[in-house]
DNA sequence: TACCAATGTGTTTTTCTGACACAATGATAT
DNA sequence: ATATCATTGTGTCAGAAAAACACATTGGTA
């Protein structure tokens, strides 16, 4: 079995026989936890500061394929909603200086005109997960795998903060067209929960009677006989989202509009 | 100066040098015309099909930069609408058998290991423009470049009958957030003509008055004193995109959702 | 000069949205 | 055991927006 250091080496000289250069993915992966929005980061190596789990395309899968395998691979989880929203192509975005000088204090040879200095477009992902089911892990090439709340991500390497920021408005506009919410809570949830994800992606409060009534007018949600005990209070009913309404409203859309 | 086949040459053989290599963009370029909702085709050499106009992005320039460029290659037009919708990247998209096929008919030596014969991940754009300012003119890679009317494209080359399909989908969404005209309609338009553009676009007929009351709703049209004269009937007022009104909604969307 | 299709300008009806009121409940404190 | 109280369930009402519909006007055409 290859060490970790002959691993990285491999992946670095002879990456190029089995990923296409100038193209990396990077997913936005969010989930959902006391009231808060998470993101899954990545600590880099030999810097203090964190990123955007991704990854390279291999010669033989598409981008769709590669954001699930990055997905999977950080998560253990498959079958997820993910989806592109954006090619970030600044030509400057991927800074080779700070990677070499990351690779030589690893001690690892760089061969002249590597891959990977080159320069990499990134597709960015966004993927919603249940945070529960969810098992952050490591990569080789990475220090640590963790959930972050949204407000405190601090300043991420290269364009990071940025496809945040661009994979939060695409969310937030999709809220309009599509339903949200199957993969980022449990599978049974109360309305006020519900409610708590929305007001939270959208950043501001919503009247909680208007929210349910136009909840329910979607049609793509059972109210359960449960109830949740254990709260201090009034013990609200459960609900669980109507898969095939759900998937219905996925392809068709949710209101009007012209 | 280069001859056509010399510069094809310099471009198969040493293109590499310039552009980056496993990426290119499609445009889906659109224009309005005689109530019709037309894209702009090239057609490609020793193949009887077209293809949407398209191209390889240059080592010193963005996506953006680079489907500007090519959109200004093709209809000598700028700073025009000019979007990135999707990235597609299907493994087989891209058809080396064919374009080597088409190299050797043109007698052009094609060097092992061509940039060009190497799979390919497109980022498909789409643009608005003006019908009547666009001046369609081809390049030195393809025979014509016309203008037709969406239900007539036929079968084109690769995926990029999928392309178009997209960016109309895309379109259609994007009617509900931001305001379309400005770039498809010639300066001054009458209500029906503006009507009969979101209807081509959304294939659905609309209410004549409900539409007219909306639209002037979003405060972004100017009703001139003029009349078009002409038609067989009764002659309708012309309006005017206001431009400051028109960015502001731009920026700021139309309508409400959450 | 009558006609007619298309336009300008409404109204009515229905639906959706936003703001708000009150009763029910279930753990907690006394 | 009982009162308390924040939270939940349910409902109302006014105003806005959307959908459906009616009628007068107009500018060529027959």
């Amino acid at each position: 079995m290859m060490d970790q250091k002959q691993e990285m080496y491999e992946f670095v000289n002879r990456g190029n026989e089995h990923y296409m250069a100038h193209i990396s993915i990077d997913s936005v992966i969010f989930g959902f936890h006391a009231n808060q929005l998470k993101v899954l980061l990545v600590k880099i190596r030999h810097d203090d500061r964190w990123a955007l789990p991704g990854g390279f395309v291999r010669k033989e899968e598409t981008m769709e394929e590669a954001a699930n395998r990055v997905l999977s691979e950080r998560t253990g989880l498959n079958n997820i909603f993910l989806q592109q929203f954006h090619v970030f192509s600044e030509i400057h975005r991927s800074n080779t200086e700070k990677f070499l000088e990351i690779l030589r204090s690893e001690g690892i040879k760089v061969e002249k005109n590597n891959w990977l200095t080159q320069r990499f477009i990134s597709v960015g992902f966004y993927a919603l997960v249940n945070y529960e089911d969810a098992i952050p892990s490591r990569s080789w090439d990475s220090e640590v795998c963790e959930w972050f709340d949204l407000q405190n991500v601090g300043e991420l390497i290269l364009d990071h903060n940025k496809i945040i920021e661009a994979a939060l408005e695409t969310m937030r506009r999709q809220l309009n067209f599509q339903p949200i919410g199957y993969n980022l809570l449990p599978e049974k949830f109360t309305m006020p929960e519900l409610q708590k994800l929305y007001e939270t992606i959208l950043d501001k409060s919503l009247d909680r009677r208007n929210f349910q009534r136009k909840m329910l007018g979607y049609g793509i949600l059972d109210r359960l006989e449960e109830r949740r005990k254990g709260g201090a209070h009034k013990a609200p009913y459960l609900y669980r989202f109507n898969l095939e309404e759900y998937q219905k409203a996925l392809k068709e859309g949710l209101q009007g509009g012209w």
